[in-house]
This record gives C-alpha cells, structure tokens and sequence, in this order.
DNA sequence: GAGCCTAATACCCGGTGGGTATCAGAGCTT
DNA sequence: AAGCTCTGATACCCACCGGGTATTAGGCTC
C-alpha cells in the first residue's frame, strides 16, 4: 500500500522533468499508454494528485513537485546503495576522491601523499561534487564553502584563504592595491558571469552566462569577464591577467566532505590532520 | 542491469536482520524460497557476495554491510518520500515537530507559539528523532548537542545551558555547592544507566540498562541511579532529589534540525529567531 | 469542421514473482 | 553409523502485472 519501487520513481520523475508523457516514454524506452497508467496508479496509490494534465501536456502540482524533490535523492540514494555495495566487494577497491577541475595542485597532492591508500582521482563540473557524493560515484569530495552545498554531509576544513579579482594586466582595476566586491560588480565593461541554478536557468544580469569552467576560462581570456577566485588559485592566472586582492569578499574555506556515515570518516579526517 | 527495486532491498534488509532465511521470509509475509532466488539473484545482479550460507544460518560479508547500511538509508528515503508527498498533497497539513518525552515544556511552548502555522507534536524516545526525520515522518526535530547524532541535517541553535546532577536529597553529594563529571562517575552506590547503542547492544558497565525515559525516571525516584541533565529539565526534580551542578560537564544546545532542502527550513529558521 | 497533438482506454501477451513440493548437506542424537 | 532435524537451494507451476499495439477522446489550430 505505501512501498513504491523504484520503478515507479523512475517514471514519475522522467514525467516530471519532460512535463510530456510521450517524451518521457521515450527517454525511458517504453510506450506511452503503460507509462500513463502507471502514473495514474502512483497518484491513486498516493493518494495525492501529482499532474495536471492539460492539452499540451502535463504541469506538476505542489505535491508533484515535493515528490520530484524527493525522488530524486531517494534515487540517489539506491545508486550510492549500488555503488558503494559493488565497490565494497571489489578486493583492491581505492578511495574515489572527487574534485571539480581548477582546484589547488599543490592541496590535492599534500592530500593524496597523506591517504596512504589508493586513491582514484574523479574530475567533475562546478557544484557537481554534491551529487556525485550523493549518488555514490565518489566517497570524498574536496569542495569550497561558501560556494558548495554542504548540506547533508560531513566535513573537515583543510585550509582558508582570502579571494583575488582576475582582471585584464591593461584595465585599470589592475593598478589597484585592493578592490571591493562593490567596485567589481559594477565595472561595466567586466560583468561577473552567470552560473545556472540548480534548475538549469540563469538569474538575470548583463554578464555572460557559463556552464562549466572551460567556457569561463575562454571568456577570463578574452577579456569578457572578471572573476573574484581564492588567492590560491595560479591556474588562472596567465600572464596578461592580474590577481588583486577584494577586501571584503569572504573568506573560502577548502574542506572535504563525505556522506554521514561513510567508514571513509575516520581515514579521511586524520589525512586532513596530517596534510595541515 | 543496475537499478534496483525496493523490493529487493527490502528483502535483503530482512534478510541481513534475521540473518536467517527462514524468519525472513516470515517477517515480510512470503514464503522461503523465493527469498532465496531473490538475494541470489541480487548478489548475481550486483556481481557480489552479499551473505556466506552456512548450516545455521547467515553471516553478512563486509559487502552485505555495505548494503545494510546503504539500503536503510535508501529505504528511509523512499518513505520520506511517500509521507512528504501524502502531506504535501493534503490541503491542512500541519508541520510535524518531533522531540523526545521529556524535553523543556516552556522552551516547546515558545517554540509553537513561535511557528503561526499548526503544529503536530509527535514524541518518541530518545535518540529516535533522526530516524522520523530521515523517513519523513516528522517534518522538523527538537534535538540535543552534543547527544544527538545531527549528522545529515540542517540546524538552528535555540539555547544552551550546563548541565545539573540528579541525586537523592538524602545522599552525601546533594550537599555540594558542584560537583565534577569524574566524581559523579566514580559514585559507587549511584552508578550512571547505560542507554542502549545504536545496534542494540549495551556498552559495559555497572550502571542498570535502560531503554525508555520512563524506565530512567523510575530508576532516578528509586535513588538507584544518578544522571546529568540539562539544568532547565525541571520534569525530573522531585522534591526528594536535589541538582547539583556539575562544573565540567559539557555544555547542551537544544536546536532545531530539519533535513536539507526541506521548504520549512525558512519558517523554521524565522520561529527560532523570533523565540530567542 | 478537418487535422493535429495530447493523454487515456481497451485488450492481449509474456516474463517473473510467488506458491508448494522436494532436495541436499551439515550437525545432533541415540 | 543411521536417522532426525534444521538449514538454504532447486524444480516446477500458476497467476498477476508490466509492457506492447490499436484505438478512443478531447481540445487546439487553421
């Protein structure tokens, strides 16, 4: 009566997303009539009416989207039981850090000579981290706060440090001994890009949208867009760029973050005493 | 190939508890057999060795406690999702706060008061608050640093306080201005309860087990244990026993938690502001 | 009103989850 | 040592249900 399968999450959630039962049929590689009762039967067993389905197409109710919200971790949550069950059975399985692309060098080694296991290295995009630790891809992260979302893990700080502008060598921010985060949002040649939410969307503004960090990379380059990052970061800094240091930006904290849980905890937290 | 059913764990969960096919079967209502095929057909499914059968029984290999752990949490996640879903879909829902019998009545009182919007109660004993909150049976905890495991939750500190010891009025300690945690522990006819840990089992000791607050207040009239509790747990100062504070006892927060991502982490956060 | 695009319904089929009956092997008991 | 007992595994069958195709039912556009 109140156990659904995961099955049944599957569909819901591909409905959720297409907001079109025959799309979404089609992504998951079945029809479109078994697909649509089989959302019907969720909702009666719910008790709860998820969609409103309308000539073209379907629009999530409040509690549609709660379950959306909800099923996906729930998803998540069978993937990492998969994951970690398959890896726990592996003889020589190593540690699957995972870091986004452009972290410090230097850290990570000093991390890596501290674990004296193996460790697997997982490069993934800005704010990625989460879900891949999540899902059961990685067992560690290294992540930033404030940026990251921490929510729902455990972490351990490894090193703080102050924030840096990048700006082009000829503009004249560059002369700058220190700049504020006021002055630097609103230099109107160097508008500060545009990351997505976590719904794919972008906020508003006059700054270039980005989704990963080679595409920011390429318009740092060209001179399109400043970009305020932790001082530590010598992989942004070419030649014909600038570092100036902003006053009032906050502090960023480089930690590691696991799930709550994880036998990783112990291994994980004396490294991070060794390595600082 | 890797996605599997909740059935499926729900069935090895049974299985890893009972350790024993059989009583398996039994618990979740279907017959021995085709457990069997199901667990083998998980292991063959996950490419590993989840129990090794033996002729009284099963024992969990390191895999199969991989997958306990995981597939609980799974499992509470799809139930959360079913609860929050239900309740989302309910037009007068109200919100669910969880704490355990015995917490302060006036700090709860300002709390309700607090939140504008109705609020469903729901006691449950101690150390049991995470697990409604992870299966989606409460909405928000009432919880206890350092005693609680927080691990997983966002949180909002309320109040902290030192903390007070329980003894006889009768008893030599009770006429001390404080005491300390190492003498409390070292009184021979008063030995603290040991509270059961999370597997079950109880640490050793000389002190009585208990499982209930209730079986601990018994115990505590009796005057054959003493306990350190926060100073503002007036519930358990009858006239017969004095508080006595305890200097180097660490200090207690009693916070709210709620899981991440939740949308009462903005009203709640509101309420605990306004009460403090 | 014709044509379309949507989701829902009708109906059939095959796979598989669950049932009973039975087997197989390792301790005990005597 | 033979047999009993308790374990999990195997064999086999059935019925349910998840998935398929064909079709219907609305509502929009032109």
């Amino acid at each position: 009566m109140d156990d659904l399968e995961t099955r049944e999450l599957r569909y819901f959630v591909a409905v959720a997303e297409e907001l079109h039962f025959g799309r979404a049929a089609e992504r998951l590689g079945i029809a479109q009539p078994p697909l649509s009762r089989a959302i019907t039967q969720l909702e009666r067993r719910l008790g709860v009416r998820l969609l409103d389905r309308d000539r073209r197409g379907a629009a999530l109710t409040d509690a549609g989207r709660v379950l959306l919200r909800e099923a996906r971790t729930a998803l998540d949550a069978v993937s990492a039981a998969v994951r970690r069950t398959r890896r726990a059975g592996d003889p020589e399985r190593p540690l699957v850090l995972v870091t986004k692309a452009g972290a410090s060098h230097e850290l990570l080694r000093a991390l890596l000579d501290a674990l004296a296991d193996p460790v697997e290295v997982l490069l993934c995009e800005v704010g990625e981290q989460a879900h891949r630790l999540r899902d059961g891809q990685a067992d560690v992260a290294l992540m930033h706060r404030p940026f990251d979302d921490l929510a729902g893990f455990d972490t351990a700080d490894l090193h703080t440090e102050s924030q840096v502008a990048i700006v082009p060598a000829a503009h004249p921010l560059a002369a700058r001994e220190s700049v504020t985060l006021a002055e630097v949002s609103a230099v109107p040649d160097l508008p500060i890009a545009r990351w997505p939410r976590l719904d794919g969307t972008y906020p508003d503004g006059p700054g270039p949208e980005v989704r990963t960090q080679s595409q920011l990379a390429q318009l740092v380059a060209l001179g399109r867009t400043l970009l305020v990052i932790p001082a530590s970061s010598r992989a942004w800094q070419w030649p014909e760029h600038v570092a100036v240091p902003v006053v009032d930006a906050p502090e960023v904290t480089t930690l590691l973050a696991w799930p709550p849980g994880s036998p990783v905890a112990s291994l994980v937290r004396s490294a991070a005493k060794l390595s600082f």
